[in-house]
DNA sequence: CTTCATGCAAAACATTTGCAAAAAG
DNA sequence: CTTTTTGCAAATGTTTTGCATGAAG
């Protein structure tokens, strides 16, 4: 066992999840990811594991969503991605490709959660600040 | 025809896009909704107009997506939404219920616009902002 | 007239479900 | 041993496609 594969058993078992041969690989494959839709997951894992099948990689993420370990996003070409990186942070979405790219701007989270506090908006209970940059991502 | 049915009509026109009955029916449902899926609109028209299909309702909405009409968003339960609202403006979402409300914020948009000219992100051409609160929308 | 939009049925695609068998703790 | 997860196949729901007909300009 890798030490990867041991730090992702500890990271399973401290959110409450069995730990699963199929658990462990989606979470390691994603970490290399970043973000990634349930079919990608599904193509990069096959022909290693060839018993898997979507049902479970959706089964998989949807345990790994509900436990907090990855956050769910929706993408304009109507599929659902993941997030290995749950901390509230901004991306950058190239509608062109369906690319993600994190961008981390804590001034720009703290200076928009100052806003709206101060904003109060009426009947409403704000638990997440979701800021997406669209636009054109040119390979460097 | 009514004062609004003219305005829609020449609304379409001006957007090079030819006047049927269909796209001025849906474009004055959106109008009336403001956010719409397209089974929505569907469900919303088709006793009136007994010949329309869904296939119909994702043309039109296309056609008024290409010319900058309508803009679509992507929503949480897996479905297409479409906004008529086209100026860049912030959304509150419901996770729960799927609802949207349209959040105008001018001084949100400028500031955070401000910060990321300040900001130039290497390798990104920006080309929409798009801030979306999400949380829960509490019945007025 | 000529081009573009519509209606229809069928296909494609992503995601979910139900259930029996297998694995985890 | 008990509970949860997996694998499978089939179902669901949304969006797209291809093509003949009809409408718009």
């Amino acid at each position: 066992m890798t030490p990867q594969v041991k730090e992702t058993k500890e990271i399973l078992k401290s959110h409450n999840l069995k730990s699963t041969p199929q658990r462990v690989v989606i979470y390691e494959v994603m970490k290399k990811l970043g973000h990634a839709s349930a079919d990608t997951i599904y193509q990069e894992i096959k022909s290693q594991f060839h018993t898997m099948t979507v049902a479970t990689v959706y089964n998989v993420l949807d345990s790994f969503v509900g436990a907090g370990l990855l956050h769910r996003r929706m993408s304009s070409n109507n599929k659902m991605y993941f997030d290995v990186n749950t901390y509230t942070h901004c991306h950058l979405y190239s509608p062109e490709t369906n690319v993600y790219v994190d961008y981390d701007d804590s001034e720009l989270i703290r200076m928009v959660g100052e806003h709206l506090k101060k904003r109060k908006i009426t009947n409403f209970e704000l638990t997440d600040i979701d800021i997406q940059l669209v636009g054109n991502i040119k390979q460097s």
